[in-house]
DNA sequence: CCCAGTAGTTTGTAATACAAATAATGGCGA
DNA sequence: TCGCCATTATTTGTATTACAAACTACTGGG
């Protein structure tokens, strides 16, 4: 069955790409899920629970992780005068850097694989992933 | 850049089918790591060093995944008699039948998105999945 | 037979993850 | 306004995952 062999695939590529993404985090001492919330955080402020959320942690789980991550002046905690139960969370200019950095080497790292195809493929890939991951559901 | 676009791709759809196989496998108390080599060794009988290189792990590492495995009656460990030294690591009954109930609930979780697409896109999906990362490199 | 190398395990430590209990705050109803 | 329940995050306790270093058992060459 077709459905099968791109489940098959999906599965292979996903412990790849995900095996690419934990050596470069490896590197620099960040876990995949620290990797992934750095990813993150480049371009948003949430605060603990929706990055929980966002994560499928957890909350107990993340204050760990942003407690680690802290300490390593990655990234800080705000307090909401709005409502002061909340605490938001953001990248710390060294933890932008190193998230720009992280991502960077994860584009080289993946650059042969994607000079492999052409750009109408690259184009189709992304197109057909966006169509079966990033949709409702 | 169309190559910056293919990277999110990729590692989007690597964290998304990711959180599917970990929730997938927590509903049995199975880790993406012990999911991973239970489809590894459904069709393998590695030895442990083997197995850990393709995993990605220490040696020491895959020690307790296969103590604990063992304990569950999901994995059993053969002696070598050629090197006594080896111990092939190989599925049990019952880790055969985990295994196929559980990827066969992947393939239930992906259909949905499967189905998003159809016949001759699933096949370029395959196709440019295999052609980017099921290469040499 | 000795010894270097190989295959796995054990031990110690840190990170990751969850659940339950706790603390602090917010907000609604009487 | 007070009391109470819900919300938000942290703390505590436990199991798993992971690595590195030390260790045990075995192999094979000299």
């Amino acid at each position: 069955m077709t459905s099968d062999a791109l489940v098959d695939a999906l599965v292979r590529s996903t412990f790849q790409v995900a095996g690419v993404l934990t050596r470069i985090g490896a590197e620099r001492d960040l876990s995949l899920t620290q990797l992934r919330a750095l990813g993150i955080l480049r371009d948003r402020r949430p605060r603990m629970t929706e990055l929980a959320v966002f994560l499928g942690l957890d909350k107990s789980t993340l204050s760990g992780l942003i407690d680690r991550a802290e300490h390593r002046g990655l990234v800080a905690r705000g307090r909401n005068p709005q409502d002061r139960r909340v605490v938001d969370v953001f990248l710390t200019p060294a933890g932008q850097e190193l998230a720009e950095q992280v991502y960077g080497e994860v584009r080289r790292a993946l650059a042969p694989a994607i000079n492999r195809l052409d750009p109408q493929d690259r184009d189709r890939l992304v197109r057909l992933l966006h169509a079966a991951l990033h949709s409702p559901g």
